[in-house]
DNA sequence: GTCTATACGATGATAGAC
DNA sequence: GTCTATCATCGTATAGAC
């Protein structure tokens, strides 16, 4: 019975997803080890304990935040799934550095900080961006689709990180660079 | 004096620089709030309280080690920074992620975490990289100089923490296609 | 300079009542 | 499901002897 597993899965407490969004927060923006649980009750306003009558443990409920993290990041993705055009897939995936908005700048916080912080394997959400930007390439028959895919992807990534660090004083700009030299 | 106070600084026993080199892979390997000091002195094969009497606390160990790696990329910067052609500059910079050889993973392994783990500033090392990239534009004239050195610089960083990770499988296709299409 | 012993606070986790 | 009380352990840091 898969469907009524899934479902019972999916029912939470209030106080179990105050938890999860708490925890989530303080994960993003002060690492996981740096995040004792009393501070996620009190930021969640409930008891230490029941974190882990719901959770089991400390690393269960990060393991539950990066579960729905997974969920997040496939909606983000849909938009380049979706279309079929590979000059337009281009166009998407060079704005999505750009797409990110200051409410989830935490989410990629938090996603490189499991990368170096917890050698968290986080291929599962890379992976398939760089799929996606080799099927662009294949499609567009360019010389080396493998190698380009893997510099845009590198590029694009380290442009994500700048722009989350707010390091980029004219987002825009850069975006039209980009876009002119790419497209 | 100057100088003498430096000197005196610059003198170290031998169970100090254990300490610091201890406390180097640890962090890197580890990260620092995953390392304790005990492990640290174990590795150094000191007692901990040593560690205490030479670097006050813990973070002022992980300031001492921060300011060898700083010395250290100093040095890596060297031979971008004596060479004067700039399309020559260029081809080094190029190099740079793909010059880090397998020993060096940790030091930059560790440069990567504390960015992200304990939002130390390491803008002091990334600063004058891309410092180099941007004079390197402006001298070849092309249109915005600032854009593609950002761009440039993104790029070499993505690529770099990819290679660090063992992400990339062909390293010498991809900085030969790099140089192919950038020089 | 170096070691041993130890204090002390913080933190993850459990037990039991409601 | 939720809270309160409590425990055991770990980890930083200090004191004092050699």
């Amino acid at each position: 019975m898969q469907i009524s597993y899934l479902a019972v899965r999916l029912v939470m407490t209030a106080k179990q997803e105050q938890i999860l969004q708490a925890a989530f927060e303080l994960f993003a923006m002060e690492g996981y080890r740096n995040t004792p649980t009393l501070k996620i009750a009190k930021r969640a306003k409930v008891s230490e304990g029941l974190i882990f009558k719901h959770y089991k443990n400390k690393h269960g409920l990060l393991t539950a935040v990066v579960d729905q993290m997974s969920v997040k990041f496939d909606e983000f993705l849909q938009p380049i799934k979706k279309e079929n055009n590979p000059k337009e897939k281009l166009r998407i995936a060079i704005h999505f550095p750009f797409l990110i908005k200051e409410e989830a700048f935490n989410f990629w916080k938090l996603l490189y900080r499991l990368k170096w912080e917890e050698a968290y394997d986080t291929s599962r959400m890379s992976r398939p961006i760089l799929e996606e930007l080799t099927n662009i390439f294949l499609a567009l028959e360019v010389e080396s689709p493998h190698l380009e895919a893997r510099v845009l992807y590198s590029m694009l990534e380290g442009v994500a990180m700048s722009i989350i660090r707010k390091e980029i004083p004219n987002k825009e700009a850069l975006l039209q660079f980009l876009l002119k030299r790419y497209v």
